[in-house]
DNA sequence: AATATCGACAACCGCCTATAT
DNA sequence: AATATAGGCGGTTGTCGATAT
């Protein structure tokens, strides 16, 4: 036998979220820290699978979140890692404290993939448009030289992007990356050829920015205490709940929880 | 004012890999 | 070793507000 479900399909809440909802995950979250998904449903009262509970947390709850609009910056930056990394959200997510992944695939897809197209470049292969058509027709563009590539980038996007052709599936591996080689000299491409690496030695805590709500892991950003956890929350007008009580769970429920929970019987039958 | 369309983004779905049993 | 799930990821869909007709 395998591990157990994360959780009965019965009973299990889909759609938005509700503040109230939010409050209880937050509350548990900043009890507990991030422990095992599967039994956060159940110790935050929640009727909600463990996976939605991880997703809306690292995509909208977490205090690190920068809120708003990527900023020009944060945008070049994206179309830069997109060129060289393809749909690896994940990956470009890691390289910008404070945003998502979710956050940063649907600002690709609602506004970057249409600046660039409206400035003539492929959003896929990030080369000019026509480049593309001649590509299709002659197939040559393989040997077409990346210093040209990137001149041509250049001129069409007032320098955004330093694209290669690559990666149009986000799943393709590493072969279709472009040769490191070639980027030895730029020290944001070489950083994630150094990352990828780190991946392959089984260290991906390395590359990834995780916010670890555990204290030895704690930034300056993170609360170190429930007064500070307090304070954030109080400033987060994002979640349209201004009074966080922080008393729906005290230590004998969570410890009923847990024991019910080791039991196979739930805290809501 | 009512309805249709569009845009933005939150959330879900399904797949893959790592890992517990 | 085999099996089944947790967690993570990317693609897609659903929802809702804004704008156009």
């Amino acid at each position: 036998m395998g591990r157990q479900p994360c959780c009965d399909k019965l009973g299990v809440k889909k759609g938005p979220w509700t503040a109230e909802e939010d409050k209880k995950l937050i509350n548990f979250i900043l009890t507990n820290g991030q422990c095992c998904w599967r039994a956060v449903p159940k110790l935050a009262g929640l009727r909600r699978c463990g996976k939605s509970c991880r997703l809306r947390w690292t995509n909208y709850l977490r205090p690190d979140l920068k809120r708003g609009l990527l900023t020009e910056a944060e945008e070049q930056l994206v179309i830069d890692l997109h060129a060289h990394l393809g749909n690896r959200w994940s990956k470009i997510a890691a390289r910008l404290p404070g945003r998502t992944d979710n956050e940063i695939k649907n600002h690709w897809n609602t506004h970057i993939k249409k600046k660039l197209l409206k400035m003539g470049i492929d959003p896929v292969t990030h080369e000019p448009l026509h480049k593309e058509h001649e590509k299709s027709e002659s197939h040559a563009a393989d040997n077409f030289p990346e210093s040209e590539k990137m001149n041509q980038l250049q001129e069409t996007n007032n320098d955004l992007g330093s694209g290669s052709p690559e990666d149009q599936n986000s799943s393709s591996d590493e072969s279709n990356l472009p040769d490191r080689n070639l980027y030895e000299n730029d020290p944001l491409i070489s950083c994630l050829f150094r990352d990828d690496d780190h991946d392959q030695d089984n260290d991906p805590d390395q590359l990834q920015v995780p916010w670890e709500f555990q204290s030895e892991n704690l930034g300056s950003f993170c609360p170190t205490s429930w007064d500070e956890s307090c304070s954030w929350l109080l400033d987060c007008q994002d979640f349209g709940v201004h009074d966080f009580g922080f008393d729906c769970f005290n230590d004998v429920e969570i410890n009923n929880a847990l024991n019910s929970l080791e039991t196979g019987a739930t805290s809501e039958d």
